[in-house]
DNA sequence: CTTCAAAATAGTAATTATTACTATATTTAT
DNA sequence: ATAAATATAGTAATAATTACTATTTTGAAG
Protein backbone atom coordinates (compact mmCIF):
# COMPACT_ATOMS: atom_id res chain seq x y z
CA UNK A 1 0.00 0.00 0.00
CA UNK A 2 1.58 2.68 -0.88
CA UNK A 3 5.53 3.02 -0.22
CA UNK A 4 5.87 6.64 0.81
CA UNK A 5 8.71 8.20 -1.62
CA UNK A 6 10.96 11.48 -0.97
CA UNK A 7 9.84 14.45 -3.13
CA UNK A 8 11.56 17.93 -3.21
CA UNK A 9 8.31 19.56 -3.63
CA UNK A 10 6.44 17.46 -0.48
CA UNK A 11 9.29 18.36 1.79
CA UNK A 12 9.04 21.92 0.33
CA UNK A 13 5.29 22.06 0.78
CA UNK A 14 5.56 20.18 4.74
CA UNK A 15 8.40 22.65 5.85
CA UNK A 16 6.35 25.69 4.57
CA UNK A 17 3.18 24.50 6.34
CA UNK A 18 5.07 23.59 9.49
CA UNK A 19 6.79 27.24 9.48
CA UNK A 20 3.72 29.44 8.93
CA UNK A 21 1.24 30.33 11.64
CA UNK A 22 -1.69 31.44 8.89
CA UNK A 23 -4.23 28.72 7.60
CA UNK A 24 -3.32 28.98 4.16
CA UNK A 25 -5.89 27.86 1.15
CA UNK A 26 -3.86 25.47 -1.44
CA UNK A 27 -3.37 28.26 -3.88
CA UNK A 28 -1.58 30.15 -1.08
CA UNK A 29 0.65 27.37 -0.17
CA UNK A 30 1.19 27.24 -4.56
CA UNK A 31 2.18 30.80 -4.79
CA UNK A 32 4.87 30.48 -2.13
CA UNK A 33 5.91 26.89 -3.04
CA UNK A 34 6.28 28.15 -6.63
CA UNK A 35 9.50 30.60 -5.48
CA UNK A 36 11.27 27.41 -5.06
CA UNK A 37 9.73 25.17 -7.77
CA UNK A 38 8.51 27.73 -10.81
CA UNK A 39 6.32 24.86 -11.96
CA UNK A 40 5.34 22.94 -9.74
CA UNK A 41 1.61 22.08 -10.62
CA UNK A 42 -1.71 23.15 -8.59
CA UNK A 43 -2.35 19.57 -8.63
CA UNK A 44 0.51 18.43 -6.88
CA UNK A 45 0.31 20.82 -3.78
CA UNK A 46 -3.16 19.39 -3.67
CA UNK A 47 -2.27 15.95 -3.86
CA UNK A 48 0.31 16.63 -1.29
CA UNK A 49 -1.61 18.89 1.37
CA UNK A 50 -3.97 15.71 1.05
CA UNK A 51 -1.16 13.14 1.62
CA UNK A 52 0.52 15.23 4.55
CA UNK A 53 -3.46 15.55 6.33
CA UNK A 54 -3.80 11.44 5.46
CA UNK A 55 0.20 11.18 7.65
CA UNK A 56 -1.74 13.77 10.18
CA UNK A 57 0.95 16.30 9.75
CA UNK A 58 -1.18 18.69 9.01
CA UNK A 59 -5.14 19.17 8.83
CA UNK A 60 -7.37 20.30 6.58
CA UNK A 61 -10.23 22.65 7.77
CA UNK A 62 -13.08 24.17 6.45
CA UNK A 63 -15.41 26.80 7.37
CA UNK A 64 -17.87 29.18 5.12
CA UNK A 65 -15.36 31.20 3.59
CA UNK A 66 -14.99 29.79 0.01
CA UNK A 67 -12.35 27.07 -0.26
CA UNK A 68 -10.50 24.87 2.48
CA UNK A 69 -7.72 25.46 4.53
CA UNK A 70 -4.84 23.77 5.84
CA UNK A 71 -3.16 23.91 9.19
CA UNK A 72 0.26 22.94 9.91
CA UNK A 73 -0.74 21.92 13.48
CA UNK A 74 -2.52 18.94 13.47
CA UNK A 75 -3.59 18.54 16.71
CA UNK A 76 -7.45 19.70 17.50
CA UNK A 77 -7.72 23.29 18.63
CA UNK A 78 -9.90 26.19 17.92
CA UNK A 79 -10.14 28.45 15.44
CA UNK A 80 -11.45 32.35 15.01
CA UNK A 81 -12.68 32.77 11.19
CA UNK A 82 -12.79 36.67 10.13
CA UNK A 83 -16.26 37.40 8.16
CA UNK A 84 -14.64 40.09 6.56
CA UNK A 85 -11.44 38.38 5.15
CA UNK A 86 -12.08 35.68 5.94
CA UNK A 87 -8.84 34.63 7.57
CA UNK A 88 -8.63 32.05 10.13
CA UNK A 89 -6.81 32.64 13.37
CA UNK A 90 -5.58 30.38 15.82
CA UNK A 91 -7.24 31.44 19.45
CA UNK A 92 -4.43 31.14 22.56
CA UNK A 93 -7.30 29.37 24.69
CA UNK A 94 -6.45 25.35 25.62
CA UNK A 95 -8.33 23.08 23.39
CA UNK A 96 -11.40 21.67 24.22
CA UNK A 97 -10.45 18.26 26.31
CA UNK A 98 -13.09 15.13 25.53
CA UNK A 99 -13.70 14.85 29.25
CA UNK A 100 -14.29 18.22 30.05
CA UNK A 101 -17.03 17.85 27.96
CA UNK A 102 -21.00 16.90 29.25
CA UNK A 103 -20.75 13.67 29.86
CA UNK A 104 -24.53 13.14 29.77
CA UNK A 105 -24.53 14.22 26.56
CA UNK A 106 -21.87 12.02 25.05
CA UNK A 107 -23.58 9.14 26.29
CA UNK A 108 -27.08 9.95 24.93
CA UNK A 109 -25.48 9.99 21.53
CA UNK A 110 -25.69 7.30 19.49
CA UNK A 111 -22.03 7.22 17.65
CA UNK A 112 -18.70 7.64 18.70
CA UNK A 113 -17.63 11.14 19.13
CA UNK A 114 -13.98 11.38 18.46
CA UNK A 115 -12.88 14.62 18.77
CA UNK A 116 -14.28 18.62 18.94
CA UNK A 117 -13.22 21.89 18.21
CA UNK A 118 -14.43 25.43 19.13
CA UNK A 119 -15.06 27.78 15.97
CA UNK A 120 -14.88 31.29 16.80
CA UNK A 121 -16.76 33.60 14.21
CA UNK A 122 -16.78 37.40 13.90
CA UNK A 123 -14.37 40.38 12.59
CA UNK A 124 -10.41 40.20 13.18
CA UNK A 125 -8.76 43.67 14.81
CA UNK A 126 -7.33 44.69 11.11
CA UNK A 127 -10.45 44.81 9.51
CA UNK A 128 -12.33 46.08 12.36
CA UNK A 129 -9.75 49.10 11.93
CA UNK A 130 -9.46 49.22 8.50
CA UNK A 131 -13.46 49.37 8.01
CA UNK A 132 -14.61 52.14 9.63
CA UNK A 133 -18.04 51.25 9.31
CA UNK B 1 -32.67 47.83 -1.65
CA UNK B 2 -34.03 44.86 -2.89
CA UNK B 3 -37.70 44.72 -1.58
CA UNK B 4 -38.43 41.05 -1.22
CA UNK B 5 -41.07 39.89 -3.14
CA UNK B 6 -43.44 36.14 -2.12
CA UNK B 7 -42.52 33.43 -4.34
CA UNK B 8 -44.15 29.71 -4.27
CA UNK B 9 -40.47 28.64 -4.68
CA UNK B 10 -39.00 30.17 -1.91
CA UNK B 11 -42.31 29.58 0.59
CA UNK B 12 -41.65 25.41 -0.11
CA UNK B 13 -38.07 26.18 0.26
CA UNK B 14 -38.50 27.60 3.69
CA UNK B 15 -41.08 25.28 4.96
CA UNK B 16 -38.83 22.06 3.84
CA UNK B 17 -36.30 23.58 5.68
CA UNK B 18 -37.71 24.31 9.03
CA UNK B 19 -39.71 20.92 9.36
CA UNK B 20 -36.89 18.94 8.44
CA UNK B 21 -33.93 18.04 11.31
CA UNK B 22 -31.21 16.90 8.92
CA UNK B 23 -28.81 19.33 7.17
CA UNK B 24 -29.08 18.95 3.47
CA UNK B 25 -26.87 20.12 0.94
CA UNK B 26 -28.68 22.58 -1.69
CA UNK B 27 -29.00 19.39 -4.21
CA UNK B 28 -30.80 17.24 -1.54
CA UNK B 29 -33.14 20.47 -0.71
CA UNK B 30 -33.39 20.81 -5.22
CA UNK B 31 -34.18 16.73 -4.91
CA UNK B 32 -37.43 17.62 -2.15
CA UNK B 33 -38.83 20.45 -3.60
CA UNK B 34 -38.74 19.29 -7.44
CA UNK B 35 -41.71 16.44 -5.95
CA UNK B 36 -43.12 20.02 -5.64
CA UNK B 37 -42.21 22.01 -8.64
CA UNK B 38 -40.78 19.57 -10.91
CA UNK B 39 -38.89 22.09 -12.92
CA UNK B 40 -37.65 24.32 -10.42
CA UNK B 41 -33.89 25.36 -11.21
CA UNK B 42 -30.97 24.11 -8.34
CA UNK B 43 -30.18 28.27 -9.18
CA UNK B 44 -33.36 28.97 -7.54
CA UNK B 45 -32.63 26.58 -4.72
CA UNK B 46 -29.02 27.86 -4.05
CA UNK B 47 -30.10 31.43 -4.68
CA UNK B 48 -33.47 31.27 -1.85
CA UNK B 49 -31.02 29.34 0.53
CA UNK B 50 -28.80 32.32 0.33
CA UNK B 51 -31.81 34.66 0.69
CA UNK B 52 -33.07 32.94 3.53
CA UNK B 53 -29.52 33.00 4.82
CA UNK B 54 -29.47 36.55 4.56
CA UNK B 55 -32.99 36.50 6.37
CA UNK B 56 -31.38 34.74 9.00
CA UNK B 57 -33.96 32.08 8.96
CA UNK B 58 -31.80 29.72 8.09
CA UNK B 59 -27.96 28.95 8.72
CA UNK B 60 -25.25 27.99 6.06
CA UNK B 61 -22.42 25.67 7.78
CA UNK B 62 -19.61 24.50 6.11
CA UNK B 63 -17.44 21.21 6.71
CA UNK B 64 -14.69 18.79 5.11
CA UNK B 65 -17.16 17.11 3.68
CA UNK B 66 -17.27 18.44 0.69
CA UNK B 67 -20.29 20.80 -0.25
CA UNK B 68 -22.26 22.78 1.86
CA UNK B 69 -24.91 22.32 4.04
CA UNK B 70 -28.05 24.09 5.32
CA UNK B 71 -29.28 24.61 8.77
CA UNK B 72 -33.36 25.42 9.30
CA UNK B 73 -32.10 26.46 12.79
CA UNK B 74 -30.41 29.46 12.38
CA UNK B 75 -29.55 30.26 16.14
CA UNK B 76 -25.55 28.95 16.91
CA UNK B 77 -25.58 25.41 18.40
CA UNK B 78 -23.46 22.54 18.34
CA UNK B 79 -23.31 19.69 15.55
CA UNK B 80 -21.37 16.05 15.23
CA UNK B 81 -20.14 15.24 11.95
CA UNK B 82 -20.17 11.64 10.80
CA UNK B 83 -16.50 11.26 8.85
CA UNK B 84 -17.83 7.79 7.39
CA UNK B 85 -21.81 9.16 5.96
CA UNK B 86 -20.82 12.95 6.19
CA UNK B 87 -23.75 14.04 7.54
CA UNK B 88 -24.19 16.36 10.18
CA UNK B 89 -26.00 15.98 13.29
CA UNK B 90 -27.50 18.14 16.27
CA UNK B 91 -26.13 17.53 19.71
CA UNK B 92 -28.48 17.60 22.62
CA UNK B 93 -26.44 20.30 24.43
CA UNK B 94 -26.77 23.71 25.16
CA UNK B 95 -24.87 25.94 22.44
CA UNK B 96 -22.01 27.48 23.76
CA UNK B 97 -23.03 31.13 25.44
CA UNK B 98 -20.02 33.47 25.13
CA UNK B 99 -19.96 34.85 28.37
CA UNK B 100 -19.14 30.89 29.66
CA UNK B 101 -16.12 31.04 27.42
CA UNK B 102 -12.59 32.06 29.41
CA UNK B 103 -12.90 35.77 29.51
CA UNK B 104 -9.17 36.59 29.36
CA UNK B 105 -9.21 34.65 25.93
CA UNK B 106 -11.64 36.71 24.38
CA UNK B 107 -10.19 39.83 25.99
CA UNK B 108 -6.41 38.77 24.80
CA UNK B 109 -8.15 38.33 21.56
CA UNK B 110 -7.20 41.09 19.01
CA UNK B 111 -11.11 41.57 17.26
CA UNK B 112 -14.53 41.38 17.62
CA UNK B 113 -15.93 37.63 18.38
CA UNK B 114 -19.85 37.44 18.01
CA UNK B 115 -19.95 33.81 18.07
CA UNK B 116 -19.35 30.00 18.32
CA UNK B 117 -20.13 26.55 18.04
CA UNK B 118 -18.43 23.31 18.65
CA UNK B 119 -18.21 20.62 15.83
CA UNK B 120 -17.94 17.42 16.98
CA UNK B 121 -16.63 14.78 14.75
CA UNK B 122 -16.73 10.98 14.86
CA UNK B 123 -18.81 7.80 13.15
CA UNK B 124 -22.48 8.36 14.05
CA UNK B 125 -24.49 5.17 15.18
CA UNK B 126 -25.64 4.24 11.83
CA UNK B 127 -22.38 3.89 10.51
CA UNK B 128 -20.88 2.38 12.87
CA UNK B 129 -23.39 -0.74 13.09
CA UNK B 130 -23.30 -1.00 9.35
CA UNK B 131 -19.52 -0.89 8.84
CA UNK B 132 -18.56 -3.66 11.05
CA UNK B 133 -15.13 -3.03 9.97
C1' DC C 1 27.58 2.79 -9.56
C1' DT C 2 23.98 0.92 -12.70
C1' DT C 3 19.34 -1.06 -13.07
C1' DC C 4 14.57 -1.00 -12.64
C1' DA C 5 10.07 -1.04 -10.63
C1' DA C 6 7.36 2.00 -7.80
C1' DA C 7 5.98 6.35 -6.92
C1' DA C 8 5.87 11.33 -7.97
C1' DT C 9 5.63 15.03 -11.07
C1' DA C 10 3.97 18.61 -14.60
C1' DG C 11 0.63 19.59 -17.49
C1' DT C 12 -3.81 19.02 -18.88
C1' DA C 13 -8.52 17.51 -18.82
C1' DA C 14 -12.52 16.48 -16.17
C1' DT C 15 -15.63 16.90 -12.27
C1' DT C 16 -18.17 19.08 -8.65
C1' DA C 17 -20.16 22.86 -6.33
C1' DT C 18 -21.70 27.22 -6.93
C1' DT C 19 -22.71 31.60 -9.14
C1' DA C 20 -23.95 34.57 -13.07
C1' DC C 21 -26.73 35.66 -17.05
C1' DT C 22 -30.95 36.32 -19.73
C1' DA C 23 -35.35 36.10 -21.63
C1' DT C 24 -39.80 35.13 -19.72
C1' DA C 25 -43.10 34.86 -15.97
C1' DT C 26 -44.92 36.32 -11.39
C1' DT C 27 -45.85 39.48 -7.99
C1' DT C 28 -47.78 43.56 -6.03
C1' DA C 29 -48.61 48.46 -5.58
C1' DT C 30 -51.39 51.70 -7.89
C1' DA D 1 -56.04 46.17 -15.49
C1' DT D 2 -51.36 48.11 -15.76
C1' DA D 3 -46.66 48.40 -15.09
C1' DA D 4 -42.34 48.33 -12.64
C1' DA D 5 -39.81 45.33 -9.71
C1' DT D 6 -38.49 40.98 -8.60
C1' DA D 7 -38.29 35.95 -9.36
C1' DT D 8 -37.91 32.11 -12.23
C1' DA D 9 -36.13 28.30 -15.51
C1' DG D 10 -32.70 27.18 -18.24
C1' DT D 11 -28.26 27.70 -19.51
C1' DA D 12 -23.56 29.26 -19.38
C1' DA D 13 -19.66 30.46 -16.65
C1' DT D 14 -16.57 30.26 -12.73
C1' DA D 15 -14.07 28.32 -8.84
C1' DA D 16 -12.23 24.64 -6.30
C1' DT D 17 -10.69 20.23 -6.55
C1' DT D 18 -9.67 15.74 -8.49
C1' DA D 19 -8.34 12.53 -12.18
C1' DC D 20 -5.45 11.17 -16.01
C1' DT D 21 -1.12 10.35 -18.53
C1' DA D 22 3.32 10.50 -20.33
C1' DT D 23 7.67 11.53 -18.32
C1' DT D 24 10.86 12.04 -14.44
C1' DT D 25 12.52 10.98 -9.89
C1' DT D 26 13.40 8.00 -6.16
C1' DG D 27 15.55 4.27 -3.70
C1' DA D 28 16.30 -0.65 -3.01
C1' DA D 29 18.91 -4.39 -4.84
C1' DG D 30 22.46 -6.24 -7.53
Amino acid sequence: MAALKHSRQRDAIKYNMKHRKDHPTADMVYADIRKEFPNISLGTVYRNLAVLTEMGEIRKLSFETGGDHYDGNPLPHNHFVCRKCRRVFDLEEDPLEMDHLDPEVLQNFDGKVEECSITYYGVCGECLRENVV
